[in-house]
DNA sequence: CTTGACTCTAACGTAACGTGATCCCTTATA
DNA sequence: TATAAGGGATCACGTTACGTTAGAGTCAAG
């Protein structure tokens, strides 16, 4: 079935220029274009469009979802599973942030008053959470074992010794150097302990 | 209490430069600024950071929020009670979501197959739940009447006329046509109704 | 054969910061 | 007392994911 932009538009619930720039960073091109010059799609670039739209929801750039759609056996099926998992979690979040909410209404009513940490509670951990989350779906993806991910693995280990003495020191710096970390590392399951350590390390030393 | 910006960034969890920016377009201006040139933020100044994030959580513009948080006779607990309900909406709308991951989850490993409708569904209407949900908020927040209120109150009942023939023709126009018409209106009664006799059509006519 | 709705490319504009570069202030330690 | 570490400050340019005209070609319907 052949589509041209502004149906496929409508379908998706984007607009033109966006799929004129999909195009355009190669993350979403035609699969024809007639004498025109116009775009055709097909149902196949309906359904990756779908699971475009799906990544896009999970926070990931353009470009990583164009690495991850073109990594050699991408599996749709098991994107979709480890999908659901994120989405669930997204939505923790917003309970987390909705009880935030209701606790400010409370202490504004004459209940007892918030801590400032209370206060920001859900927005506190939600770039670390974004972070684990797109990490988690990395590990998910099994395909690993490139040279990045070995470089990656190496640098890891270093941080590793460097950052733990300084945790050990500043308890203040645990997010920034967490969340710095995280960036650096995009698919190490050995991270993953870590950051866990990690998080236990925060909730055991919380109030220090 | 007095902070400085490192401080106020980690308890809120966000970046040193968030704090420099949003004092550059006067959105958070620190209390005071000390005799090095440091900014010294104030427990009120957490406290307005904190409406700041639940403004933005719901997709709010920062130039909006600062609109709201100036006009006169913004109330904190009215808008605290409206943010729960946008946050609620939001996590419907993630539930959605879930669901039609779930639903081409199924389709994959052999159930029935899907209508290119239900693989959008939850994008499908993203968008304009968002505007429906931003403006529901401004409908709540009570103040009217501006001259902006005005203008964009004609102009919206010229699109009705224009918009609602070129609808009766061409269905296909719907989502774009009330994407536009949202655009252009943020407060107006008048329009919630129009809204939901779009909803009515749409779901009618669905499938003409 | 002229609309009106659709399409194209090109190109500049925007929001909300990220990312240096370069320099000042304060405090702990050698 | 020097000096290094760890803040803080201000430019100022870079970035992402599009929005927004502007100018021009295409195509079905009346």
């Amino acid at each position: 079935m052949p589509y041209m932009v502004k149906e496929i538009a409508e379908i998706a619930g984007i607009s033109v220029r966006t799929l004129h720039y999909y195009d355009q960073i190669g993350l979403l091109k035609p699969a024809s274009i007639n004498m025109a010059g116009y775009r055709i799609y097909s149902d196949d670039d309906l359904e990756r469009l779908q699971q475009i739209l799906f990544f896009k929801e999970l926070d990931f750039s353009l470009t990583e979802i164009k690495d991850i759609l073109a990594r050699p056996g991408y599996n749709r099926k098991e994107a979709l599973k480890a999908h659901r998992e994120l989405l669930i979690k997204k939505r923790e979040r917003l309970t987390k942030i909705i009880k935030s909410v209701e606790k400010t209404i409370d202490s504004l009513e004459g209940g007892k008053a918030m801590t400032k940490r209370e206060m920001f509670a859900g927005f506190d951990m939600s770039e670390i959470e974004r972070h684990i989350e797109k990490y988690a779906d990395q590990v998910k993806e099994k395909y690993g074992h490139t040279e990045a991910y070995r470089e990656s693995m190496e640098k890891t280990s270093h941080y590793k010794k460097e950052d733990w003495n300084r945790i050990m020191k500043n308890s203040a710096d645990i997010y920034s150097t967490l969340a710095a970390l995280l960036e650096q590392d995009p698919a190490d399951p050995a991270v993953q302990k870590l950051i866990e350590d990690y998080r236990q390390f925060i909730t055991d030393n919380f109030y220090h």
